[in-house]
DNA sequence: CGTTGATCTGAACACTCGTTCAATTATGCT
DNA sequence: AGCATAATTGAACGAGTGTTCAGATCAACG
């Protein structure tokens, strides 16, 4: 008998939050029942309904908090950079850092954009176009300044951040490539993407 | 009364299959019922069943199809071109008018991999390194030749191909941009991010 | 120590799920 | 025309779905 019921814990509320995400991005927003959530919490599904209003509220508040903390993290990363070369690699390595360090909530953020109401997906929407604007910025101001070639901003924002998002995909710690080797590496493409 | 019972059509395979593919892309599969998919081919669940043995095949099959011919458009149009710049610039144009041509198959492809069984996992992660692997060999060639300046061909493999496959999120048919004009700008980008 | 209010249980509700199968119907062949 | 067979229906199966809620339980405060 894990937990008694009645009991006043108060760590419940993150617990879910955390058993959502990992359940999430392991089978799927769809493919995970709220059963499944308070089993992993330990509790009846009845509880949940204490933290969330629904499963899709649920969904939603993980993909905003992340994207929240994404676009705080980064704007500290930044301060005070105005030269584009620096802004670029400090972005680079940024980007790779924060997204390997939370490879579920990512995860969750690009694969059920699909599952979420309308007005929830605009809000969403929005949070991800403002850190793409960020990289807009800075190509920008790099084209400006004479520093970088690119035919088309936007385009070349969305290329690069493809491509960094790219990292999510096959690096583990551990493996054969440290995390600083791979942003070396990448930031060596993207440098020379943007150069003439 | 759209189709009465024991009509012996012929035809009631490749819509299921259709039918499959565009409701996975765009609920994922999941969130789509053999109900559903009935429904759009206007037959009842059961009937499907003379198609498909389970629900999960169904995916697997749009999935390796989707993947078989890709290889074999790839080999196509590689077929005899042996230096490196002007294979990798035809990879780049192959990779997003193939991609850019068949949004469902390839959203699919990359997001449903995780509701595949061990088994079709592997059948189906061994077509996609096969894939990566044309792209490794030309850019070794590349290499080898001294034309492209690489620290990790692996990783700018991986690299390029998660840029490339971006296109597929924002591009639409009729949009700021034609096709042509995408593609000259990441051809533009792949080719300097190889380049010394 | 008793009470208040948050927290949780366990059952219930009304559906939906993937899959099976006997019975029915239409088709292609002779 | 009649027969074999492929295709389809429609009902059924057992299990699982998100969500609600009365009642039980416990922590904290006066």
């Amino acid at each position: 008998m894990a937990r008694t019921q009645g009991s006043h814990s108060g760590i419940t509320g993150p617990k879910v939050r955390e058993a959502a995400l990992k359940l999430f991005a392991r089978h799927g927003f769809a493919a995970v029942s709220m059963r499944q959530i308070a089993g992993e919490v330990g509790v009846q599904a009845g509880a949940l309904y204490n933290y969330t209003p629904d499963k899709q509220t649920l969904l939603f508040d993980l993909m905003q908090t992340h994207l929240e903390e994404l676009l705080a993290a980064q704007e500290e990363a930044q301060a005070g950079r105005p030269e584009p070369f620096a802004a670029l690699r400090d972005f680079t390595r940024f980007h790779i850092n924060f997204h390997t360090e939370r490879p579920e909530e990512v995860f969750i953020a690009y694969m059920e954009l699909r599952n979420l109401s309308d007005e929830n997906f605009e809000v969403i929407e929005k949070l991800r176009r403002a850190y793409e604007g960020r990289l807009v910025d800075i190509l920008k101001r790099g084209v400006d300044e004479g520093v970088f070639t690119i035919a088309d901003t936007r385009v070349a924002a969305m290329a690069l951040i493809a491509m960094l998002n790219g990292v999510n995909t096959w690096f583990r710690e551990g493996g054969r490539l440290s995390l600083a080797e791979v942003q070396d590496i990448y930031w060596d493409m993207v440098r020379k993407a943007v150069s003439s």
